[in-house]
Order: C-alpha cells, then structure tokens, then sequence
RNA sequence: GACUAAGUAGCUCAGUCGGUAGAGCACAUCCCUUUUAAGGAUGGGGUCCUGGGUUCGAAUCCCAGCUUAGUCACCA
C-alpha cells in the first residue's frame, strides 16, 4: 500500500473538506430513513405507475451523467441499481443553486454514499428512475472506484484482477454484486443443513478450537501458546473426539460446524482454514448414515438450485437419491483388474508396480489399497457414489468392519472425482481404539508428521461406554463449490488466505 | 516444492527492431434540461513489480527476487 495519495486521492479528500466549508458533513451521524429497495422499484413500477410517489432510498454512486442543468446518475444499494434523474431547480428550489452546482455536480464522486428523496418515473428512454427532489451526502468514498460498465449483458473493464479481488473483497463486492450471489447460497446450504438436523432432534453444540492435543484427523496443525498457563496449544483440526465424547454423556445426537485449521498446502481446493460440518448420531451404522447423508445432500441441492441436478463446469451433477455405493475392493476390481480381497501385501506392492504408481517399503497394505484407489478410481465417480469398507490401518477411529477383520465400516461419497464426505460406525471399543492410537505413535515415531496424537482422555471417555454411533463429516466450503459450480475455494471464501501484502 | 504465464495510469489493456510512455473509461476545467458501456472540447496523471547486468541508450534483452494465476507433486 502506498503512502502517496493518487491525484484523484486527493481532489477526493479535498471534496470532503470543502463540503465542510460549505456546512455540509461528509460523514453525517444520523440515521437516514429508507423505505424502499431499488429492486422492489423496478419489479413493481412499470406495473403500476401510482406507487413509489415518495421514495427515500440510499446507496453509493456508480456513474454519473450531468448535462448542465440536469444529470443522471445510478445508485447501487445492497440489492440492486436503480437510475436518477437530478434536476437543478428541483433539488434548488431557491436562490442558491450550490447543492446542485458546487455540491453534486463537483464535490459528489462515483463511490460516494447518498440518500435521496423523490418519486419514480420513467424516463424517454424507457428506464424507470427516481425524480430526485432532495439529495443527502451520507459518506464520501475516498478512493476511485474500479468503474466497471455494461450494457445488454456485456461487461465492460471488468474489475478481474484476482489477486485485487480476493485482498480487496469489499471492491469485488461493490464493483462485481453478482458474486454475492455464491455467498448468500453458502449460507443457504448452511441454515438447510442446520435446519434438517434440528428437525431430527439433533443439537447443535460449540466445542473446543485451541486443544491440547490435536485429534479427530491426520493432519499437521498449527501451534500456539498460552502464557498464562505457559502450555503450547493447537488449532483444532478436527471436532471429532470432542463431539464423541458428548455421546458417551447421553445426547442422542450432536453436530457442529467446525471451522478446522490445518497447516498444509494451500491451492485450488485448500484454505488452511475451512468449514467442516460433523455429525454424530448414537445406536446408529455407516449404512443408516449413507441414507442420512444423501437425504440430506438431496435437500441442499434442491433448496440451493430448485433441482437435484446441478452444472458442474461441462458436467451435470443429479442429487437424486439414492446414490451407487461400491465397495473399495469392487472399485478397484472394476477399474484395474486386481481382487485385493485375496491378495497379500507382496502381491499388491507388485500390482502397483505394474501399474506405475508410487510405492515405496514403509507402505502398508491399507496405504498401498489406498494409493490404488486414488490413482485409478477416483476420478471415475462423477456421479455422487459411496465408496465403502475402507483398510484398517488408513481409519484408527473407525469400527472395524463386522465380518472382515481387514477392513473398517467407513464411507465416503466421492462426487465429480472428489471426495465431499467421509462417515463411519465409530470405533467404540476403548481397547481396540487405544490400540489404534498406539499405531499411529510408532508412525509418528517413524517421522510421520500427520500421525495422530494419543488421546488419553478421549480413550477414558470410551471407557465408560460410548453406544454404537455413526458420524459423518462434509466439507462446507466443497459443498458449495459443487452448489454454486466455484472452481476454486477462493471464490466461496469471502477472505480466503493470501500472502501479507508487502507494504512499503 | 517443480514448471509455465502474467505484473505498464485508479480500472481494463496496447506498446513494433532496444531509441522522448500510449488508448479507453475514471479524474480536472469549460459547454450542454430526459441521457444509456463512452454528449463535446481541452487538460493533468507513470517507481513500466523490485534489484542487479548488457548497452551510448532498457517497459523491451539477460540474471536473481517478489506477487498472482494455472498445471503437477504433496496433503484430507
């Protein structure tokens, strides 16, 4: 940011000052009183030509056309743009033209704040407006406006530099309304999640984010300290075992949406922080979850487009329940030929080999299924599938599967090639989950930074009795990528992560 | 992390072979009472991302760096 004032930086902050010479705040205090939106103006007036008579309406000036005595102008309030028309003897009744003269056809900018006064009409040219009879300064903007223009649906120097946009969303937002659009749908998918949960009984509930010990993911944290207690804590990377443990207290269902914080790359589909929904709901299996969770997808996809169908870049998405569910041994079956239900670890190992996919010696039999699945099937499933029954050793919080001891009873639903949620019967064997935990130390003993951390507590907690439960956790800010066809987690972020700004 | 591309006025962008920095909009001054992306005339506005190098001379060529985007890798 520089500390050097622009030209037009500075005849702005000389407006401002000479507005105050002339009696007139550039900043006012008091409320000004709306009464309509410029939408509502334009869906009903043409219609019927007796309404809107005394209008008071307010919002910032994006052009200007002034012709002497008369001007136009157009105002965008938080919904829309609406055209005035500013007459000079109308808004200077008397003697004194400054309003008009000195005041808004000088000291007025495109950015400015405005209120106005006045009725609507339609003008020559067909467009309604507002006949401006009296005219407020209500903030004056200090900095030029990115002037975008369009006409019959084409853009005009378009505001589209992205690095401008994300810093500057405030900019984005005035100059580029349309995305408000992507924002209001993710807090749409949102309060219809939350909606249908609260149908079903479940509650909402707020747990920790600086925990002592990261857990419910594998995942590299970010760390911080607190002085008082002179203890290092992290930013949660997951709610999962908090959320467990208010199962084992007696709720029969619990979900949160978790803002996660995870210290790992950032691109097209990672923010390092982002929203997870989870949800965990007692006496329940994966295969109850999986209905849940296309029921509850299908609702969303409705609520947000209308329709279970949905335009994916050159695709189309259909929500419609139920979805395909495929076992991970039938996936890899189908999509390379290999049973690995009857195959050793040597014979995998080799298999990949084959099939020119990384390996290496640390690799385990659950890593090396998993390695398989993500190279040569995943990207098959663009219609929403659920993959199901997952190795053991890549899901240590996960059940294990009740007639294969290999396995876990875990899904996720992959849409588009992706993966959008992850679900299982949750482990609630204390001992089978201390076990687990024990694995992942020697992983970690090993240099695996994402190893997961033992959790004491969590496992005491288990102890006491956890019922049979199953949870399901969706990635907000995925989901409404999908919903809104976003090709990047930047454009459902209002401030998505960028680097600091170099300020000089 | 690797590779590729981009970075020039407030915004969108030109800039030829290396030879005085350009346009449109925006801004300023003047004219204009129903205009339509931009009515007319005139004018002001630049750390050409940063730092080196080559050269008589660099926005332009070379090297390094910064930022952004894309692809890949890694990772839920």
């Amino acid at each position: 940011m520089s500390l050097e004032l622009s030209e037009q930086e500075l005849f702005r902050r000389q407006s401002a000052e000479q507005m105050r010479a002339l009696g007139i705040n550039p900043y006012p205090a008091p409320l000004y009183e709306v009464n309509v939106q410029t939408t509502e103006i334009l869906e009903n007036y043409p219609k019927d030509n007796t309404l809107y008579q005394e209008v008071s309406i307010a919002g910032r000036i994006m052009s200007r056309r002034i012709m002497g005595a008369a001007a136009f102008a157009v105002i965008q309030d938080s919904v829309g743009k609406i055209q005035l028309y500013i007459k000079r003897d109308e808004i200077c009744p008397e003697e004194d033209k400054t309003m008009y003269n000195t005041v808004f056809k000088k000291l007025l900018d495109i950015g400015d704040i405005i209120g106005v006064k006045g009725y609507v009409f339609v003008t020559q040219m067909g467009e309604t407006s507002i006949h401006v009879k009296e005219l407020t300064v209500l903030s004056k903007s200090l900095r030029p406006l990115p002037v975008v223009k369009e006409k019959d649906g084409v853009i005009y120097d378009a505001f589209t530099n992205p690095e401008a946009r994300y810093r500057q969303r405030y900019l984005d937002l005035i100059v580029n309304p349309e995305i408000k659009d992507v924002f209001t749908k993710r807090t749409k998918i949102i309060n219809t999640i939350r909606n249908f949960f609260d149908e079903k009984g479940y509650l909402e509930v707020e747990t920790p984010v600086l925990q002592n010990i990261p857990g419910g993911a594998a995942a590299r944290p970010f760390i911080t300290h607190h002085n008082a207690l002179d203890i290092p804590l992290y930013l949660r990377i997951a709610n999962e075992l908090f959320l467990k443990r208010l199962i084992v207290g007696g709720f029969d269902g619990v979900y949160e949406f978790s803002r996660n914080f995870r210290n790992e790359g950032m691109d097209r589909t990672h923010n390092p922080e982002f929203t997870a929904m989870e949800v965990y709901v007692a006496y329940k299996d994966y295969f109850w979850m999986m209905d849940f969770t296309e029921e509850m997808i299908e609702r969303v996809a409705i609520a947000i487009n209308g329709d279970t169908k949905v335009t994916l870049g050159d695709k189309e998405i259909d929500f419609k329940r139920p979805y395909k569910r495929v076992t991970m041994g039938e996936a890899i079956l189908e999509h390379t030929g290999y049973d690995i239900n009857i195959m050793s670890e040597e014979e995998l190992f080799a298999a990949c080999k084959k099939m020119n996919i990384e390996v290496d010696s640390t690799m385990g039999k659950g890593k090396l299924i998993d390695e398989i699945f993500g190279e040569k099937c995943e990207h098959h499933y663009v219609q929403p599938t659920f993959i199901y029954d997952y190795p053991k050793e890549m899901s240590p919080l996960t059940k294990e599967h009740r007639s294969n001891p290999e396995l876990t009873e875990r899904f996720e639903l992959f849409i588009n090639g992706k993966e959008l949620a992850n679900a299982y019967s949750e482990l609630n064997d204390p001992i089978d989950q201390l076990d687990r935990f024990q694995q992942q130390l020697k992983l970690q003993e090993r240099g695996d930074t994402e190893a997961m951390f033992i959790d004491y507590d969590f496992v005491r907690a288990l102890e006491y009795g956890m019922p049979p439960t199953s949870g399901m956790g969706i990635g907000i800010d995925r989901l409404t990528m999908f919903m809104t066809n976003s090709p990047s987690i930047q454009d459902v972020l209002f401030f998505p992560q960028m680097k600091p700004e170099k300020n000089d």
